[in-house]
DNA sequence: CGTGTTTGACCCGCGC
DNA sequence: GCGCGGGTCAAACACG
Protein backbone atom coordinates (compact mmCIF):
# COMPACT_ATOMS: atom_id res chain seq x y z
CA UNK A 1 0.00 0.00 0.00
CA UNK A 2 0.71 3.46 0.15
CA UNK A 3 2.87 3.19 3.38
CA UNK A 4 4.89 0.78 1.76
CA UNK A 5 6.29 3.18 -0.92
CA UNK A 6 5.89 6.33 1.00
CA UNK A 7 7.96 4.05 3.57
CA UNK A 8 10.64 3.51 0.88
CA UNK A 9 12.49 1.48 3.22
CA UNK A 10 15.01 0.24 1.02
CA UNK A 11 16.38 3.79 0.86
CA UNK A 12 16.14 4.46 4.07
CA UNK A 13 17.81 1.03 5.45
CA UNK A 14 20.25 1.68 3.61
CA UNK A 15 21.02 5.37 3.96
CA UNK A 16 21.13 4.32 7.50
CA UNK A 17 23.21 1.58 6.77
CA UNK A 18 25.71 3.58 5.15
CA UNK A 19 25.42 6.30 7.92
CA UNK A 20 25.90 4.43 10.70
CA UNK A 21 27.08 1.33 10.17
CA UNK A 22 28.50 -0.72 7.39
CA UNK A 23 26.37 -3.93 8.46
CA UNK A 24 28.95 -5.32 10.42
CA UNK A 25 28.54 -8.59 8.91
CA UNK A 26 31.20 -10.08 11.33
CA UNK A 27 28.60 -10.80 13.40
CA UNK A 28 31.22 -10.99 16.24
CA UNK A 29 31.38 -7.73 16.09
CA UNK A 30 27.60 -7.47 17.94
CA UNK A 31 27.73 -4.62 20.32
CA UNK A 32 26.92 -6.03 24.01
CA UNK A 33 23.82 -5.28 25.18
CA UNK A 34 22.57 -4.88 28.52
CA UNK A 35 20.79 -2.54 30.19
CA UNK A 36 23.60 0.19 30.53
CA UNK A 37 24.76 -0.63 27.45
CA UNK A 38 21.99 0.06 25.16
CA UNK A 39 21.98 3.54 27.24
CA UNK A 40 25.56 3.92 26.34
CA UNK A 41 25.71 3.52 23.42
CA UNK A 42 22.91 5.54 22.62
CA UNK A 43 19.86 4.29 22.35
CA UNK A 44 18.67 4.27 18.36
CA UNK A 45 15.74 6.11 17.87
CA UNK A 46 13.85 3.03 17.40
CA UNK A 47 15.11 1.46 20.75
CA UNK A 48 13.94 4.84 22.42
CA UNK A 49 10.87 5.05 20.43
CA UNK A 50 10.69 1.22 21.12
CA UNK A 51 11.64 2.11 25.23
CA UNK A 52 8.76 4.68 25.17
CA UNK A 53 5.66 2.91 23.64
CA UNK A 54 6.36 0.02 25.32
CA UNK A 55 7.07 1.28 28.48
CA UNK A 56 4.66 4.30 28.36
CA UNK A 57 2.83 4.19 31.38
CA UNK A 58 4.51 1.67 32.79
CA UNK A 59 7.58 1.35 34.84
CA UNK A 60 9.94 1.81 32.11
CA UNK A 61 9.52 5.17 31.19
CA UNK A 62 12.44 6.11 28.95
CA UNK A 63 14.07 9.59 29.93
CA UNK A 64 12.63 11.81 26.51
CA UNK A 65 16.16 13.89 26.55
CA UNK A 66 17.51 10.51 25.31
CA UNK A 67 15.18 9.72 23.21
CA UNK A 68 14.40 12.34 21.33
CA UNK A 69 17.26 13.54 18.00
CA UNK A 70 17.51 11.62 15.45
CA UNK A 71 20.91 12.66 15.34
CA UNK A 72 23.88 9.77 14.63
CA UNK A 73 23.52 9.15 17.92
CA UNK A 74 26.81 8.60 20.03
CA UNK A 75 27.95 11.88 20.94
CA UNK A 76 25.51 13.76 20.99
CA UNK A 77 23.88 12.00 23.97
CA UNK A 78 26.91 10.48 25.60
CA UNK A 79 27.60 13.28 27.95
CA UNK A 80 23.65 12.73 28.70
CA UNK A 81 24.49 9.28 29.89
CA UNK A 82 27.70 10.41 31.97
CA UNK A 83 25.73 12.75 33.90
CA UNK A 84 23.53 9.71 35.16
CA UNK A 85 24.36 8.34 38.54
CA UNK A 86 25.72 5.61 38.62
CA UNK A 87 23.76 4.03 41.16
CA UNK A 88 21.43 1.29 40.16
CA UNK A 89 19.11 0.07 42.44
CA UNK A 90 17.09 -1.97 40.21
CA UNK A 91 16.61 -5.70 40.99
CA UNK A 92 18.13 -7.49 37.81
CA UNK A 93 17.20 -10.62 39.24
CA UNK A 94 15.99 -13.00 36.17
CA UNK A 95 12.28 -13.13 37.04
CA UNK A 96 10.87 -14.48 39.78
CA UNK A 97 11.36 -11.40 42.36
CA UNK A 98 8.28 -9.96 42.32
CA UNK A 99 5.93 -13.36 42.52
CA UNK A 100 6.33 -13.27 38.70
CA UNK A 101 3.23 -14.22 36.79
CA UNK A 102 2.51 -18.09 37.37
CA UNK A 103 2.15 -18.46 33.97
CA UNK A 104 4.90 -16.55 32.98
CA UNK A 105 7.14 -18.52 30.35
CA UNK A 106 8.59 -16.00 29.11
CA UNK A 107 11.22 -16.61 32.18
CA UNK A 108 12.16 -19.48 31.18
CA UNK A 109 12.66 -18.02 27.79
CA UNK A 110 14.99 -15.44 29.23
CA UNK A 111 16.31 -18.21 31.00
CA UNK A 112 16.91 -20.43 28.26
CA UNK A 113 19.02 -17.70 26.90
CA UNK A 114 21.08 -17.28 30.12
CA UNK A 115 21.71 -20.37 29.65
CA UNK A 116 23.05 -19.86 26.89
CA UNK A 117 25.71 -17.98 27.65
CA UNK A 118 23.81 -14.33 26.80
CA UNK A 119 23.43 -11.73 29.31
CA UNK A 120 19.95 -10.15 30.01
CA UNK A 121 18.53 -8.52 32.30
CA UNK A 122 14.49 -9.11 33.33
CA UNK A 123 12.74 -6.27 35.15
CA UNK A 124 9.52 -8.55 36.28
CA UNK A 125 7.28 -5.95 38.71
CA UNK A 126 4.51 -8.11 37.83
CA UNK A 127 2.06 -8.24 40.33
CA UNK A 128 3.50 -5.44 41.94
CA UNK A 129 1.46 -2.87 42.98
CA UNK A 130 1.03 0.25 41.04
CA UNK A 131 2.38 2.11 43.60
CA UNK A 132 5.66 -0.10 43.87
CA UNK A 133 5.13 0.51 39.98
CA UNK A 134 6.97 3.83 40.19
CA UNK A 135 9.57 3.40 42.59
CA UNK A 136 10.44 0.57 39.91
CA UNK A 137 9.81 2.91 37.55
CA UNK A 138 12.63 5.16 39.21
CA UNK A 139 15.07 2.31 39.16
CA UNK A 140 14.63 1.42 36.29
CA UNK A 141 15.19 4.58 35.00
CA UNK A 142 18.29 4.77 37.16
CA UNK A 143 19.16 1.60 35.79
CA UNK A 144 18.63 2.98 32.28
CA UNK A 145 20.01 5.94 32.11
CA UNK A 146 23.11 4.51 34.47
CA UNK A 147 26.29 3.46 32.64
CA UNK A 148 26.49 0.37 34.92
CA UNK A 149 29.43 -0.23 32.57
CA UNK A 150 32.18 -2.57 33.04
CA UNK A 151 30.32 -5.56 34.22
CA UNK A 152 28.06 -5.75 31.36
CA UNK A 153 30.71 -4.68 28.47
CA UNK A 154 32.37 -7.99 29.77
CA UNK A 155 29.31 -9.98 28.76
CA UNK A 156 30.15 -8.41 25.22
CA UNK A 157 28.84 -11.09 23.15
CA UNK A 158 24.84 -11.98 23.58
CA UNK A 159 23.67 -9.67 25.63
CA UNK A 160 19.80 -9.19 25.91
CA UNK A 161 17.74 -6.47 27.79
CA UNK A 162 14.74 -8.07 28.89
CA UNK A 163 12.48 -5.58 30.07
CA UNK A 164 9.11 -6.51 31.24
CA UNK A 165 6.40 -4.67 31.12
CA UNK A 166 3.42 -4.95 33.92
CA UNK A 167 0.11 -4.20 32.99
CA UNK A 168 -2.95 -5.10 33.00
CA UNK A 169 -3.34 -7.91 30.75
CA UNK A 170 -6.27 -7.57 28.64
CA UNK A 171 -7.52 -11.23 27.06
CA UNK A 172 -7.97 -11.00 23.49
CA UNK A 173 -9.43 -7.34 23.22
CA UNK A 174 -7.80 -4.57 21.49
CA UNK A 175 -6.24 -2.47 24.32
CA UNK A 176 -3.09 -1.02 23.42
CA UNK A 177 0.05 -2.36 23.79
CA UNK A 178 1.05 -0.41 26.88
CA UNK A 179 -1.86 -1.68 28.71
CA UNK A 180 -0.77 -5.05 28.15
CA UNK A 181 2.24 -6.57 30.04
CA UNK A 182 5.00 -6.67 28.14
CA UNK A 183 8.94 -8.27 27.96
CA UNK A 184 11.02 -6.54 25.88
CA UNK A 185 14.18 -7.89 25.18
CA UNK A 186 17.43 -6.89 23.00
CA UNK A 187 19.20 -9.41 21.56
CA UNK A 188 21.88 -9.57 19.07
CA UNK A 189 20.72 -11.52 15.63
CA UNK A 190 22.47 -14.15 17.46
CA UNK A 191 19.53 -14.94 19.82
CA UNK A 192 16.76 -14.23 17.65
CA UNK A 193 15.68 -17.80 18.14
CA UNK A 194 16.57 -18.70 21.21
CA UNK A 195 13.49 -19.76 22.32
CA UNK A 196 11.64 -22.70 21.82
CA UNK A 197 8.29 -21.54 21.07
CA UNK A 198 6.74 -21.47 17.79
CA UNK A 199 6.17 -18.59 15.89
CA UNK A 200 4.12 -17.46 13.27
CA UNK A 201 4.21 -14.30 11.51
CA UNK A 202 0.69 -12.83 11.43
CA UNK A 203 1.92 -9.32 10.21
CA UNK A 204 4.54 -6.80 9.59
CA UNK A 205 4.25 -3.41 9.67
CA UNK A 206 6.52 0.14 9.07
CA UNK A 207 6.94 1.70 12.01
CA UNK A 208 7.05 5.32 11.83
CA UNK A 209 10.69 6.61 12.97
CA UNK A 210 12.02 3.65 11.97
CA UNK A 211 13.59 2.07 9.06
CA UNK A 212 12.90 -1.15 9.77
CA UNK A 213 9.12 -2.86 9.63
CA UNK A 214 7.97 -4.42 12.87
CA UNK A 215 6.96 -7.89 12.31
CA UNK A 216 4.38 -9.90 14.39
CA UNK A 217 4.09 -13.02 15.83
CA UNK A 218 2.07 -14.98 17.29
CA UNK A 219 2.62 -18.61 19.19
CA UNK A 220 1.70 -21.28 16.99
CA UNK A 221 2.41 -23.99 19.19
CA UNK A 222 -0.93 -24.45 20.60
CA UNK A 223 -4.21 -23.28 19.46
CA UNK A 224 -5.82 -20.36 20.86
CA UNK A 225 -2.43 -19.26 22.38
CA UNK A 226 -2.20 -15.59 23.34
CA UNK A 227 1.88 -15.18 23.62
CA UNK A 228 2.42 -12.75 21.06
CA UNK A 229 5.85 -11.59 20.05
CA UNK A 230 6.87 -8.39 17.82
CA UNK A 231 10.01 -8.09 16.53
CA UNK A 232 11.76 -5.49 15.08
CA UNK A 233 15.55 -4.28 14.14
CA UNK A 234 17.57 -1.53 15.94
CA UNK A 235 18.20 1.14 13.57
CA UNK A 236 21.81 1.91 14.55
CA UNK A 237 22.75 -1.46 15.02
CA UNK A 238 22.04 -3.83 12.33
CA UNK A 239 22.52 -6.98 14.17
CA UNK A 240 20.58 -6.09 17.60
CA UNK A 241 16.92 -6.86 17.33
CA UNK A 242 13.79 -5.66 19.80
CA UNK A 243 11.83 -8.25 21.13
CA UNK A 244 8.49 -7.43 22.36
CA UNK A 245 6.84 -10.36 23.85
CA UNK A 246 3.01 -9.98 24.90
CA UNK A 247 0.92 -12.36 26.13
CA UNK A 248 1.76 -15.54 27.83
CA UNK A 249 1.26 -19.11 26.68
CA UNK A 250 -1.33 -20.94 27.01
CA UNK A 251 0.54 -23.87 27.27
CA UNK A 252 3.58 -25.79 28.17
CA UNK A 253 6.37 -24.91 26.23
CA UNK A 254 7.31 -27.51 23.51
CA UNK A 255 9.93 -30.10 24.44
CA UNK A 256 11.63 -29.26 20.41
CA UNK A 257 10.16 -27.20 18.23
CA UNK A 258 7.42 -28.56 16.13
CA UNK A 259 9.66 -30.17 13.04
CA UNK A 260 7.51 -28.84 10.56
CA UNK A 261 7.49 -25.24 11.67
CA UNK A 262 8.08 -23.21 9.56
CA UNK A 263 9.96 -25.96 7.50
CA UNK A 264 8.32 -24.80 4.52
CA UNK A 265 9.72 -21.76 4.10
CA UNK A 266 13.14 -22.62 4.84
CA UNK A 267 13.98 -20.82 1.51
CA UNK A 268 11.13 -19.46 0.60
CA UNK A 269 13.13 -16.16 1.58
CA UNK A 270 15.28 -16.41 -1.80
CA UNK A 271 13.25 -17.98 -3.86
CA UNK A 272 10.30 -15.72 -3.39
CA UNK A 273 10.81 -12.35 -3.71
CA UNK A 274 7.46 -10.87 -4.20
CA UNK A 275 7.29 -7.62 -5.67
CA UNK A 276 9.06 -5.11 -2.72
CA UNK A 277 11.47 -7.34 -1.16
CA UNK A 278 13.32 -7.72 -4.63
CA UNK A 279 13.12 -3.98 -4.34
CA UNK A 280 14.31 -3.95 -1.37
CA UNK A 281 11.00 -3.49 0.57
CA UNK A 282 11.41 -4.77 3.97
CA UNK A 283 10.39 -7.97 4.18
CA UNK A 284 10.26 -10.85 6.78
CA UNK A 285 12.98 -10.09 9.15
CA UNK A 286 14.20 -13.36 8.48
CA UNK A 287 15.64 -14.18 11.50
CA UNK A 288 12.53 -12.76 13.26
CA UNK A 289 11.00 -16.30 13.01
CA UNK A 290 12.52 -18.86 15.01
CA UNK A 291 10.83 -21.79 13.82
CA UNK A 292 11.94 -20.64 10.46
CA UNK A 293 16.03 -20.25 11.30
CA UNK A 294 16.05 -23.37 13.04
CA UNK A 295 15.62 -25.27 10.06
CA UNK A 296 16.81 -23.18 7.93
CA UNK A 297 20.28 -21.48 7.59
CA UNK A 298 18.66 -18.08 6.40
CA UNK A 299 19.37 -16.28 3.65
CA UNK A 300 17.33 -12.99 4.36
CA UNK A 301 17.57 -10.61 6.70
CA UNK A 302 16.11 -7.65 8.21
CA UNK A 303 16.13 -5.53 5.71
CA UNK A 304 15.03 -7.64 3.20
CA UNK A 305 17.96 -8.24 2.05
CA UNK A 306 20.47 -11.67 0.96
CA UNK A 307 22.14 -12.34 3.80
CA UNK A 308 25.68 -13.77 3.51
CA UNK A 309 25.49 -17.22 3.42
CA UNK A 310 28.39 -16.83 5.93
CA UNK A 311 26.72 -13.94 8.05
CA UNK A 312 23.64 -16.18 8.04
CA UNK A 313 25.35 -19.29 9.26
CA UNK A 314 27.37 -17.24 11.76
CA UNK A 315 24.83 -15.59 13.06
CA UNK A 316 22.45 -19.15 13.80
CA UNK A 317 24.06 -20.13 16.78
CA UNK A 318 20.56 -20.52 18.28
CA UNK A 319 20.28 -23.71 15.91
CA UNK A 320 22.71 -24.77 18.06
CA UNK A 321 22.01 -23.36 20.93
CA UNK A 322 17.71 -23.46 21.09
CA UNK A 323 18.35 -27.41 22.67
CA UNK A 324 20.06 -25.61 26.24
CA UNK A 325 16.47 -24.01 27.01
CA UNK A 326 14.80 -27.42 27.13
CA UNK A 327 16.56 -28.03 30.15
CA UNK A 328 14.85 -24.64 31.89
CA UNK A 329 11.49 -25.24 30.13
CA UNK A 330 11.20 -28.96 31.08
CA UNK A 331 11.91 -26.96 34.41
CA UNK A 332 8.84 -24.64 34.28
CA UNK A 333 7.14 -27.58 32.38
CA UNK A 334 7.24 -29.35 35.71
CA UNK A 335 5.98 -26.64 37.97
CA UNK A 336 2.43 -27.48 38.63
CA UNK A 337 1.50 -23.67 39.27
CA UNK A 338 3.29 -22.94 35.97
CA UNK A 339 -0.09 -22.61 34.29
CA UNK A 340 -3.13 -22.61 36.61
CA UNK A 341 -6.21 -22.66 34.91
CA UNK A 342 -4.34 -23.48 32.10
CA UNK A 343 -6.92 -25.30 29.46
CA UNK A 344 -4.26 -27.13 27.12
CA UNK A 345 -5.75 -28.25 23.77
CA UNK A 346 -2.11 -28.67 22.15
CA UNK A 347 -3.07 -32.24 21.36
CA UNK A 348 -5.01 -30.74 18.30
CA UNK A 349 -2.33 -28.20 17.81
CA UNK A 350 -1.75 -27.42 14.55
CA UNK A 351 -4.59 -29.09 12.49
CA UNK A 352 -5.62 -25.36 12.56
CA UNK A 353 -2.75 -22.73 12.91
CA UNK A 354 -3.67 -21.16 10.17
CA UNK A 355 -6.40 -20.05 11.33
CA UNK A 356 -5.85 -18.98 14.89
CA UNK A 357 -8.98 -16.40 14.66
CA UNK A 358 -11.44 -18.44 17.34
CA UNK A 359 -13.77 -17.17 14.44
C1' DC B 1 -2.96 -31.09 2.23
C1' DG B 2 -0.89 -28.86 6.02
C1' DT B 3 1.67 -25.14 7.52
C1' DG B 4 3.81 -21.00 6.93
C1' DT B 5 4.47 -16.09 4.84
C1' DT B 6 2.93 -12.00 2.51
C1' DT B 7 0.35 -8.01 2.46
C1' DG B 8 -3.62 -4.82 1.83
C1' DA B 9 -7.47 -3.69 4.54
C1' DC B 10 -9.48 -2.93 8.62
C1' DC B 11 -9.87 -1.88 13.61
C1' DC B 12 -9.27 1.07 17.30
C1' DG B 13 -6.54 3.46 21.00
C1' DC B 14 -4.63 7.76 21.56
C1' DG B 15 -3.21 12.54 20.98
C1' DC B 16 -4.58 16.88 19.33
C1' DG C 1 -14.44 14.63 16.52
C1' DC C 2 -10.73 13.62 13.61
C1' DG C 3 -6.65 11.73 11.95
C1' DC C 4 -2.59 9.11 12.81
C1' DG C 5 -0.36 5.08 13.55
C1' DG C 6 0.17 0.61 15.57
C1' DG C 7 -1.86 -3.99 15.81
C1' DT C 8 -4.64 -7.59 13.76
C1' DC C 9 -7.27 -9.97 10.24
C1' DA C 10 -7.62 -12.91 6.50
C1' DA C 11 -7.29 -14.02 1.55
C1' DA C 12 -3.88 -15.38 -1.52
C1' DC C 13 -0.01 -17.68 -2.21
C1' DA C 14 4.38 -20.67 -1.51
C1' DC C 15 6.49 -24.77 -0.23
C1' DG C 16 7.34 -29.68 1.14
Amino acid sequence: MAHHEDWDLFAIVRSCKGATFTTPTTTTTQTPLTTTNIITRSPTPKEATTFITNQENGPFSFPTNIVQPRTTGFQELQPLFMNFNPTSTINTTSTSANSINPNFMFSDFSGSIEQQQHHHTTYTPIGVPTSSFEIFHQQQQHLEEQPQHQQQQEQKQHNQLHVQVPTTQTPKSRKRKSQQKKTVSHVTADNLSSDLWAWRKYGQKPIKGSPYPRNYYRCSSCKGCAARKQVERSTTEPNMFIMTYTGEHKHPKPAHRNSLAGSTRNKTTTTRLPQTQENGSPSSIDAVSPTQRITTSLSMNMDGEKVEPELASGSDDEDVLIPNSMGLSETVFLSPNTVPGLVLDCSQTSSNNTRLNPG
